[in-house]
DNA sequence: TTGTAGGCGTTATCAG
DNA sequence: CTGATAACGCCTACAA
């Protein structure tokens, strides 16, 4: 059984590669031709390497090693909100992929905070990260040129910036057919609430969505509004659950929003949950539509009509942009990904309404 | 306005401290004492010195210098399942305690899969991790042993592992009281579901409690039943919403358990949905109780009663055990986080009966 | 208070 | 096919 001490009991230090080469009977360059295949040695010696890494549980120093190669096969991953479904969903297929390809993640969370986002991405670029994937937020064009300055290579997901190779969702197609669908299913009456525009890249295209469908529709303009409230960033369940009455109170009952549209399905949740509060119900009294799909949208009482977005595709999409990126292909690049209207019983479009946006 | 490019138009290269010091008209041993306050250094060189890294956009080179200090300020942090909120929320309070204090955090997400977080762990300990903290789970008896053998220290997470040192909730009390209370409140009949208890080291603990209750409170053994499926340990919602009609269909109508116990939120969001397309009312005709408390449960229809876990303390704890055992100081400690018990509309419980399993 | 020199563990280059 | 040697960028004695 292999454990850390050596014959005399005492604790032994990590094996170097020098060690292994003693040990083999051969120099340090060999044992690590043999390790990397960077050259041919023969079958007996290699035999002989081998056995001598396994009996020292030689593990060889990735600190050296990209010292040396100045490259680390470390990569930065900075995200919006780590405890929100949708981008820890996209963090473990970024996860996947990397490991699949021998490269380890390096985790920043944005948490709302831009000083500390700006903290951890000066803490990455000092470990050498070989390049870094912002996914969602925006709003910091300082970090993102402190990044650039540093030379380490970038990638947006689920927003972009300037030139900047990202892959992003088609929002505003989306929520313009979204709009579109409702009005034709009968909805005269619409809302939007969500977080300021300007707080996230991707708000601010699905707003504009809204707007075009409305513009599109028709719809007059005193039987739409928004709640654009900056406290839904943070804690969104929590304050759209408040938010739901003092919105219906504020006006008259005659004038209330026949269907709201989120920006994420647990602001839609919030408002749900509202509605039963004040005996409103749903879809009957007021119908509502979420953003993102989260796994318990399918689940809740009335399921909840939403936008889903392939969260998982975003990860992989984004990792293999990077992974162009750093070969020196695609210095710049925008992919554009597709989301999908998901009908359920908050908010009822006819499946012959639906069809005529979804060709 | 920094830049890449020097006089020249050409890409510079990254600065080293060499560069640094050149500017400054010192010897690099001078910027490294400068940076790091290890030696007293006048204030004008000082000057010229932090003017000099200004101009050069100088960013020091971890690597190396964890190269030469032997110690990297990584640490690795593997979790059963980012894409859970629990998990997730937790990763996110390393995370936080990590930046503050100047680590990195190198993450490895389980998945449900030994074998890709054996890969990532070897990956971490290559990168020479300071230390490494798993995050629930269990089962993994030579991965553990691997890091061990490695050097690595180990810090445990609602989980434990022989003497190595972690941070537990205090599941088996919790379930036990949680049973006695419910009984208490009039329950006799009582059902719990969830993932098989040798996936995870809190399960084992929690359907123990389980037992110990309904032992505790005389349930005679036929009134009690238990599925322990292991599709509910990757697909929780999907899996119990469909399980749920199995299950009852299986045992005739006047056997059916008056409450159900999950071992998970999730689950209990999959019965309470199931049950509503049957046409049985939660809780009037089955009580369902969670476990978690994600922040759904409280908005869900009905709301879910379920047991809340500080997940952000139990991040933390984890974070200054880890620290604690770098230092020398705690090989080997056992630490237990108290659950809370939350009543709402899935199972009620009255005030006067929990109070006694609360004191 | 500042400078000198050696080494941390690799790999790349070149010579044999 | 294998061996010697010089970096990679930094820190830390120790010397001046």
């Amino acid at each position: 059984m292999s454990t850390n001490l050596d014959k005399t009991g005492i604790k032994k230090k990590k094996a170097t590669i020098q060690d292994v080469a003693s040990l083999a009977q051969v120099v340090p360059s060999t044992v690590s031709h043999v390790i990397n295949g960077t050259a041919p040695i023969s079958a007996e010696t290699q035999e002989r390497v081998w056995e001598a890494i396994e009996r020292l549980n030689y593990s060889p120093n990735a600190l050296a090693r990209a010292l040396r190669q100045k490259r680390t096969r470390l990569i930065g991953v900075v995200l919006q909100d780590i405890s929100s479904e949708f981008y820890a969903r996209c963090a473990a297929s970024i996860l996947e992929a990397a490991r699949e390809d021998n490269y380890v993640v390096l985790l920043c969370d944005a948490s709302f905070n831009n000083d500390n986002v700006r903290e951890g991405v000066h803490a990455l670029i000092e470990r050498r990260v070989d390049g870094l994937i912002f996914i969602g937020g925006g709003n910091d064009d300082d970090i993102i040129k402190d990044c650039l300055d540093a030379n380490v290579p970038v990638v947006l997901g689920d927003r972009h910036h300037g030139e900047l190779p990202s892959v992003e969702f088609d929002n505003e197609q989306s929520v313009k057919n979204l709009v579109c669908a409702l009005y034709d299913a009968g909805y005269r009456r619409f809302a939007y609430a969500g977080e300021p525009v300007t707080v996230q890249d991707n708000l601010e295209a699905r707003y504009r969505g809204y707007l075009e469908g409305l513009k599109l529709c028709r719809v007059n303009e005193k039987d739409s509004t928004a709640i654009l409230d900056n406290t839904l960033h943070h804690l969104k369940v929590q304050t759209s659950y408040t938010l739901l009455e003092k919105f219906l109170h504020s006006i008259p009952r005659e004038e209330w929003p026949q269907v709201v549209l989120t920006s994420n399905d647990m602001i839609a949740h919030g408002f749900m949950s509202a509605a039963r509060r004040m005996g409103i119900s749903v879809p009957e009294d007021i119908a509502v539509v979420g953003f993102d799909d989260i796994t318990v949208s399918e689940y809740f009482n009335p399921s909840l009509t939403t936008v889903s977005q392939d969260e998982k595709l975003l990860g992989r999409s984004c990792y293999q942009l990077f992974k162009s990126v750093i070969k020196g292909k695609k210095r710049t690049a925008h992919e554009v990904l597709p989301q999908k209207i998901v009908i359920r019983e908050s908010a009822y479009i006819p499946e012959e309404v639906i069809r005529n946006y979804t060709e």
